[in-house]
DNA sequence: TCTTTTTACGTTATCGTTACCGTTCATTTT
DNA sequence: AAAATGAACGGTAACGATAACGTAAAAAGA
């Protein structure tokens, strides 16, 4: 084969059917492994698109099937290292399965979510996966409810509406006032992340039953941006409004980050004064100094059992409706 | 509006047609703006279409029209902080656009670029955007040839090939060292990053000229894995082979963190002992402690730029070749 | 041997849109 | 007033693949 190759090739299946002498129906049987031609045919046939190397054009095979092979995949905020890994096992896991992936990333709150679903259904996905929808669930179903499959993540639906891939953030929460407490830390604060949050919310329910279990109570909650800027605002304001506390808990790693600079400006030293615990260890978790204690979650894996999900409900009527992910407390020096 | 939207509603151009008394090419020729219809046939066939709720069928019109609205994106590793960023451009400025963007990522070597690309222009993306292709020249140029517009990301071109946004490296290779040298610092190794990395080379070119300019030269070049373990290797193998050095630039932030964490591990005391210079700026450069010196690049605008090219290029006939940027040296704590 | 089933194909129609080529009718030109 | 022009629209035929249905031959059953 050192003809170049044409993945645009202008070669029609009325083409490898003429060269094969056969009807172009045959030629799409073969082509799709439906079986209902003879051995020799079959091999007349593979031989023939092969040498006029044949691609099938996805406008008309999409016309005529309603199926793309491509998967709307969206994100909050690309930029956060949590995305890129569950991007990549997706990725990995549809370019298997030769689907595509669309990618749509929700601009803070500049294009609404909803919009941008609808966008990637108007471009005919096979299925759609959603990551940590912020939207009302009332919206939410209505956008996804009529069509397609769907997968959400760290979010929760009914299975008629789609299947969900999400982290037991409630055991994640415990684990890490668990932790805290065997370390001596009974003053603790919570940096909660977006209110909106329904990954948030259950980590509360979290906090709240262990902090109980051990007959303690938050010392304080705040509310914010699930980044870096929004994490050392919080932690800034903790310091200045709940002065006693020996620890901060926080609904991201982004966030710990940003609790680590302002404790850093306010010179309080990390674990000796305030010890510090993150969700998700992002990359940059254990690059940091100290080194970031953290509750993972198994981002890319997230990423491919979603595909997965996706691709049986894409396929099947029986429809399994998820999985549960536990995240996995790592201890390193913050705490 | 009360009625549910339905991005994948089953009016067809024909249904419009009918409710607004003309005929199916009257309504294709309003919707896309071709002129051709009085005033008021016009309003009646938007009322009718927004009425209905009509959204062309992207199969349909693609068939036709060969036209996807669709932009193909390859990045090397969007594990790699640098990438999203990219990503997160091109998806702002494709979105605006009304386009959309199929993502692809390059695992390693596992799967090859040439084949993704492939994969890419199957699925009839208008136009395809390439990061850091590390694909030969003849290669390159071979798949992207025939078809398409394309743009390139830190990677030179014919413009007949493909548009460029290309990071003037030489410059900023050049900005590391005499900002070192101003430091003080006069045995500098270089941690080069992958040996085939287009970007790479040319700074090496900015290195060597730059070192000469000052009488001096390399104390040491090694090459790596464009990443913190890569760095890492690489920096422990200098400080074994190397004695010496007293700073190290590295071909990117990743890298660089690396090398932090090989001078820590062995008890080397950065700025003091050595210095270390990284490229890019990720965000979580300015995070670390100490905070790292490094060239900024403007990742997002390269994002926007690429999109904006591409469609330029998809739009017209007289083709743009694209921009040059030049990166911005960011002095933090490790100089 | 004759009927029934199965295998291996072929025909036709269709998905929804737009390109190409007309046609009609009002307006302007001479 | 006749002819030329142009604006506003319609009819038809693809685009390329496949679903639905049809048919001829071979294989199986009686």
């Amino acid at each position: 084969m050192n003809r170049p190759k044409d993945p645009e090739s202008k070669i029609t299946i009325a083409d490898v059917a003429r060269a094969a002498g056969v009807s172009p129906m045959t030629v799409s049987r073969v082509l799709n492994d439906q079986g209902g031609a003879s051995a020799e045919t079959t091999q007349r046939i593979l031989l023939a698109a092969n040498e006029l190397n044949y691609r099938p054009n996805p406008f008309a095979r999409g016309l005529r099937s309603d199926r793309s092979r491509t998967i709307g995949l969206l994100v909050p905020d690309i930029t956060n290292p949590f995305f890129p890994e569950v991007i990549r096992g997706a990725e990995d896991a549809a370019s298997v399965a030769g689907y595509n992936l669309l990618l749509s990333n929700v601009v803070e709150n500049s294009k609404r979510e909803e919009e941008l679903i609808e966008a990637l259904l108007r471009h005919r996905v096979d299925g759609i996966i959603v990551c940590s929808s912020r939207l009302p669930d009332a919206t939410l179903h209505k956008v996804l409810a009529p069509h397609r499959a769907a997968v959400l993540i760290n979010r929760e639906a009914p299975n008629e509406i789609a299947g969900t891939i999400v982290t037991d953030y409630e055991i994640g929460a415990s684990r890490a006032i668990d932790h805290l407490v065997e370390r001596g830390r009974r003053r603790i604060a919570i940096i909660a992340g977006p209110r909106s949050s329904f990954g948030g919310k259950s980590r509360l329910v979290g906090f709240r039953k262990t902090f109980a279990a051990h007959g303690l109570e938050a010392q304080a909650i705040v509310y914010c941006d699930p980044t870096a800027a929004g994490g050392q605002a919080a932690a800034a304001q903790l310091l200045a409004e709940a002065p006693g506390i020996d620890a901060m808990i926080c609904y991201n790693d982004l966030n710990a980050i940003g609790a680590m600079k302002a404790c850093r400006a306010a010179g309080i030293s990390i674990p000796e004064q305030i010890a510090l615990v993150g969700f998700d260890d992002i990359p940059t978790a254990e690059l940091l100094s100290p080194a970031l204690t953290t509750l993972r979650v198994q981002k890319r894996e997230m990423g491919e059992e979603a595909v997965r999900l996706l691709l049986n409900r894409i396929a099947t009527k029986k429809r399994q409706h998820g999985i549960v992910i536990v995240p996995e407390l790592i201890i390193r020096e913050t705490t």
